[in-house]
DNA sequence: CAGCTATATCGATGGATGTCAATCTATGTG
DNA sequence: CACATAGATTGACATCCATCGATATAGCTG
């Protein structure tokens, strides 16, 4: 809260009377909870390299990407390509399919339109 | 790329030839530039003090919120909020404009949806 | 089963990040 | 001008995180 010195504390009248910053309006913020819950989702895409591997993975005509088809584009070592795809499947944005040795990853149908319905819904 | 053992180098045919795991497609990835600048917005809403502080501007009548309104909702030091408010404005998502004594916060008009638009032009 | 390959996991490490206390700057008041 | 307040900046510190090398796991092949 803004008290700005005393305040005139009984003033009748006057410009400091107006002079609080403004009206707290007392709404209830986003709860703790929530906050942390939703603030994952966008740890996982804060990362460049993750927004890339997103990008060939949407960009893959088949939907889905193995990852070692991953690794070179980005420049990574294959476990760090890995630690990324895990995060992003924690997100709910990636979902990961294993067929025999390869593992193959495709974007959660509706995933980023549900993020940008987190930013809507504020 | 996937090799998959000597792939029976000159064999005719057989399941080993269809073993490779993907073809890459090699359709150009997100530029390494662009995927920084993207994921610095996301960054910027990668912490769940950030969201509430968002949630908390936003939800405001008038539109905008001083500094000493956001600092004791979030239960946080007036240096940590100053901190985080700073990232927002840099992100493009707040708008800062000091009149008198006080530093009012308002959300960039448009500037969630360009965030969305982000997710969807990956 | 032995060996090879794709991928995941582990441990370590350097760098980024959130938080606070202290301080600085600017504005308003007497 | 002296003083108080709103807010930003700085420096320190603890924690988190991206990355890598080494290793483990699982599936294929002979």
């Amino acid at each position: 809260m803004c008290i700005m010195g005393v305040m005139n504390l009984l003033q009748t009248a006057g410009p400091a009377v107006d002079a609080s910053c403004c009206v707290p309006s007392s709404k209830p913020a986003l709860s703790v909870e929530e906050a942390q819950r939703k603030a994952l989702v966008f740890k996982a895409l804060a990362d460049p390299n993750r927004l890339r591997l997103l990008s060939i993975v949407k960009a893959e005509e088949s939907g889905e990407s193995c990852v070692c088809d991953l690794t070179e584009p980005l420049d990574l070592g294959q476990p760090t390509v890995s630690h990324h795809l895990k995060i992003l499947v924690e997100a709910g944005i990636l979902h990961r399919e294993k067929r025999g040795t390869w593992a193959y990853y495709s974007l959660v149908p509706g995933a980023l339109d549900d993020v940008a319905g987190i930013l809507s819904a504020l």
